[in-house]
DNA sequence: ATTTCAGTTGTAAACGCTTACATGTCTTGT
DNA sequence: ACAAGACATGTAAGCGTTTACAACTGAAAT
């Protein structure tokens, strides 16, 4: 390994001299500068990091915690993967003018064995990114203790770190809202995402907020999926054996991916959407809108939230003192022809932002519960049919 | 920051000792080591990563280049980033239950100002993964030199550094010959990739090796996209306005996003796929099976590759004296609607390896060679189609 | 009582870089 | 000719770990 000293040898300058040459800052004499700059490249040296990280006392390194929800079989249509994708793109975006990298590491699901390793993830960046709700509060607030944190995509409630997410609630509001009011669905079927996904209850909360301002419609089933396409396929599954009576009109999906997979099982038993039946997703993954028909959903920013969940994260690091803060994005209705809209409609709008106070939706809590576990989707799209 | 210093003193022992029971090698008596344990709790400690690198001549960070093709559009469908996520899914697996973090940097396309961000970036890694062959060659000498690096998904004749890249030329080749004589197709055009793409030259290489054993069929004329949706749809354009005569009974495209925009094109100007017109893609992208019709394609094993390709990386760190190395990892052919199997099908095949020497291959040359630039497309389709 | 040795712990020197401070060398003004 | 800066460079002390080696302890063997 060829180190500083070697290069100071060669150019027969000390080691103070070289580090200025290579960082140009301070003034160096023209002739020693040249002659220290064929010494380096004669030698090939390029700075060893962890020995910079060292001595400044700064690594220059901000870390990405991803989540990988168990896939149950093969899955690349998995959330996860479209989701912290396009994140990760975002965060490089910001930093990619900086001199800053971009260190990774995934986490298996929710009881992972490996958040001891992320104690360990703590003492290799500046600060760490993680994403949705799954890493509990209370360890939250230990990484917290020793490293600045911003979640992304979490509950708009923590507290210990800075959270930067989409503004679920109003996208799912304005969807919904499209449903009732163009095309006049009354009976809406609701695909959740998994127990533990707060972007999945924000997305409920929408939806039933504009269901309590809009008393003639109802909610006449749920079903409670994982975020793929094959358990949008089951919510579908579960969907077709509901009593005619029951039937609904419109199916609200947590994510994409979901509803995608009630759109194949539609298709298979013959069901037309949307005129028997309308559908629609929320992120606006690229596949939505190639399947048939596209796919109604509201655009997540998920790009940008890795960019400002980035930018906000550098700022934290700049200055550790300034108070956690929620920053909700904005986001889009893309209206295609899955929830009623004529073929080949491609419309996107701005999602007003929903001044709804959050006391006011926690009275609606006893509303949104979901029968903890998974029992047969019958028997639960029955009970809330009754509800 | 809590050092090591802090602990010592306050479970009053040496730094030395700390260190053991962090690490739990050396024997360290029962009744010190909970001491020295309880002080870490107490103190929140956890080792600092820059410290331990310098310290250990190691940093346990495997680094990842990927180049980001300019997109010419915001464009969630280009290449890199599905192939990119892929990869990246295959080095954290291959990673995941050894210590290592996983270092990222992008870079913008071929004459990237970034290559200077590169030489740094073998200082913050223990060796590289470099992504396609958009770094040159004499570089990659240059990098080599410093860290083991290893390329995947580039020409398999790469001399300073090992390479992982997928049997594209068999791929290719199968997928060609399955055109020919299941569907009895005579007369291909070719949508190719960037023209440095040594993937995209490959799969021509192959669908060139297949032409040579059919004289019976013919190149009636190509494209040069670069990779996107949109350039496929213009390579289907620029296919519809061949002269009735010229029109191929087959496309084979260079990826699947361009397969996709071939169909997308063709579907607009009302041509049947695949009674009028077969078409093909390569690398088995999510979106490809749920297109209409559903993609024939072949299978790259992207996560494979990024396995394996890290896997390499991990011996050549351990082993710096390994002679490079080429890996080709086997491809599998899918089919389904596009190439004229019939609806429903999904089959997958594994692709034989061709033992075509290389030598034989250098010979085609003059048949591979594209016009430099791009000039408009029908002028280049007609040219092809003289030849 | 002395030696021996295994088990435990401490000492201190790296690791490769940055940077405050000291020192040395030129101008330039007197 | 000399003092005063301005400029250029060198010295050496960190940064937080790891680890070879030394030193100490106490029990078993003599």
């Amino acid at each position: 390994m060829v180190t500083l000293y070697d290069v100071a040898r060669l150019a027969d300058v000390s080691t103070a001299t070289v580090s200025r040459v290579v960082h140009g800052q301070d003034r160096v004499r023209e002739a020693t500068r040249i002659r220290v700059q064929q010494a380096i490249e004669e030698l090939g040296y390029v700075p060893d990091g962890a020995a910079q990280s060292l001595s400044r006392r700064r690594k220059d390194v901000i870390g990405l915690v991803c989540v990988e929800r168990p896939a149950q079989q093969y899955d690349i249509e998995n959330m996860n993967l479209l989701f912290y994708d396009e994140v990760l793109r975002g965060v490089e975006a910001r930093i990619r003018d900086q001199e800053w990298s971009l260190l990774i590491t995934f986490l298996q699901g929710a009881n992972d064995p490996g958040f001891p390793r992320l104690e360990s993830f703590t003492g290799k960046a500046d600060g760490i990114l993680i994403g949705e709700g799954i890493v509990p509060s209370p360890f939250i607030e230990r990484l917290a203790a020793r490293v600045p944190v911003v979640i992304f995509a979490g509950t708009p409630d923590e507290q210990a770190a800075d959270v930067v997410t989409a503004d679920n609630l109003s996208g799912s509001a304005a969807v919904v809202t499209h449903l009732i009011r163009e095309h006049g669905r009354r009976r809406l079927f609701w695909v959740h995402g998994p127990a533990d996904s707060p972007d999945s209850r924000e997305r409920r909360l929408g939806l039933d907020h504009v269901l309590r301002a809009n008393p003639q419609c109802q909610l006449v089933g749920f079903y409670q999926g994982y975020y793929s396409v094959q358990s949008g396929e089951e919510a579908g599954e579960a969907l077709l054996a509901m009593p005619r009576e029951d039937f609904p009109d419109a199916v609200v999906s947590a994510n994409d991916q979901m509803a995608i997979g009630v759109l194949k099982a539609l298709a298979r038993a013959g069901v037309r959407v949307p005129q028997d039946v309308a559908v629609v997703g929320f992120d606006d993954i690229f596949p939505g809108s190639l399947c048939d028909p596209p796919l109604t959903t509201v655009h997540q920013p998920m790009r940008m939230l890795g960019e400002r969940a980035c930018a906000r994260l550098l700022d934290r690091i700049a200055n550790p003192a300034l108070p956690p803060a929620v920053e909700l994005l904005p986001t889009e209705l893309v209206l295609r022809s899955s929830c009623g809209c004529p073929p080949g409609t491609v419309i996107r709008q701005p999602v007003p932002t929903l001044g709804v106070p959050r006391r006011d939706l926690a009275a609606t809590a006893s509303l949104l519960t979901l029968p903890p576990g998974r029992k047969p989707a019958r028997r639960r799209a029955r009970q809330a049919a009754k509800a």
